[in-house]
DNA sequence: TTAAGAATAGACAGATCGGTCTGCTACTGT
DNA sequence: ACAGTAGCAGACCGATCTGTCTATTCTTAA
């Protein structure tokens, strides 16, 4: 297997763990049993690989997410398989995102708390993603365009909520209260 | 002034810009101009300072928000008052707060992601104290007492959602989104 | 007065940090 | 056949980490 994404996942799996400033290089090495001289020809620094982990789960978890949501109906199944989706990470029942410690990219805004840092940045990027794929949904389920950006914030603040409800709290049916809650939102828009 | 005081006052400052594992012991010590010998007189470790901080900023914001709270009528005003006083927060009108940068207790519990490492618990603790303060509105409410911590949940479920918004994506008027949508998750309730 | 406690500066220890470098092996494409 | 690439182990560098310790000063209460 390649050893760059040897790299990668084995330095996710600790990050998401442990944190990012934590977890020191050696540790990565000595996990993956790579050699140092390896990782340094793959990555200029620790901030380079750094950003590579965050751009591996970006996609992961995006792919995953979009994946499930476009498996249904645009529009109120989509919206419903979101927050399906998300309860399913938050009670690790999908095996490919590894086991649930809060969103990676809240924990790294948490460590890299200066909304100029390229960390925090490439996770704001993320979120915005994630957004669109809720935009999409709205737009489906016939919202109004100029209350597009708003509704899907709303939606994109109960999924975020349910994250860290599930996270710090350990309430663990997080996401299906967002669920409910996001529904009693979209019924008083559209009445 | 009281050294250990001022070590405290310090290293929150420090590990809320920064994050706990980035600061040293020597930056504390550079920063506040206080000799080793002296923080270790005070605190066995550095895992024992860390404690100290997150009680200090437990009591210093559960009393700010309780004292906001409290100074109106519970249950309508006071639930109005919560959010409006994370707003303040959120947008750097609360001068002993210092400035934003989402909540000190998810940015730890990012940091010390395992749910039974004392630093996690403390942060949940602090949690539970503010749920506590929502579940006393909701009964001034009228809210049926089966009720009252579902409810508590949901709106504790907004006010971490708003955090988040506005730390991770910026989104500064999250708070008050986060309003509006606990009024129409209320309506739906007493209807 | 004096003894204890709280503070100072900073050397020091042992470990670990990110990162560089040497020297060697193995594969692979032209 | 040979050059280039990727990989290995691990010594090494200077810096920084938490924590200990010595030696000295200041304050304060019995």
């Amino acid at each position: 297997m390649d050893k760059r994404q040897q790299l990668i996942q084995t330095a996710f799996d600790l990050f998401y763990r442990n944190g990012i400033h934590a977890v020191g290089i050696n540790q990565i090495l000595q996990t993956s049993g790579i050699a140092k001289k390896t990782l340094y020809h793959h990555f200029s620094s620790k901030q380079a690989l750094i950003e590579a982990v965050l751009q591996f789960r970006d996609e992961k978890f995006y792919n995953w997410l979009a994946s499930r949501v476009d498996a249904v109906k645009p529009g109120y199944d989509g919206l419903n398989e979101l927050f399906d989706a998300l309860d399913d990470w938050i009670n690790n029942r999908v095996n490919m995102l590894t086991d649930f410690n809060g969103c990676f990219f809240i924990n790294t805004c948490a460590e890299f708390s200066d909304p100029k840092h390229p960390l925090h940045q490439i996770s704001q990027q993320h979120k915005q993603k994630v957004n669109g794929l809720i935009e999409r949904q709205l737009r489906a389920l016939g919202v109004h365009e100029q209350a597009v950006f708003s509704m899907a914030e709303s939606i994109s603040l109960l999924k975020e909520g349910a994250i860290v409800m599930a996270h710090v709290q350990g309430k663990l049916s997080a996401a299906q209260k967002s669920k409910d809650m996001a529904w009693l939102i979209l019924a008083a828009y559209f009445s």
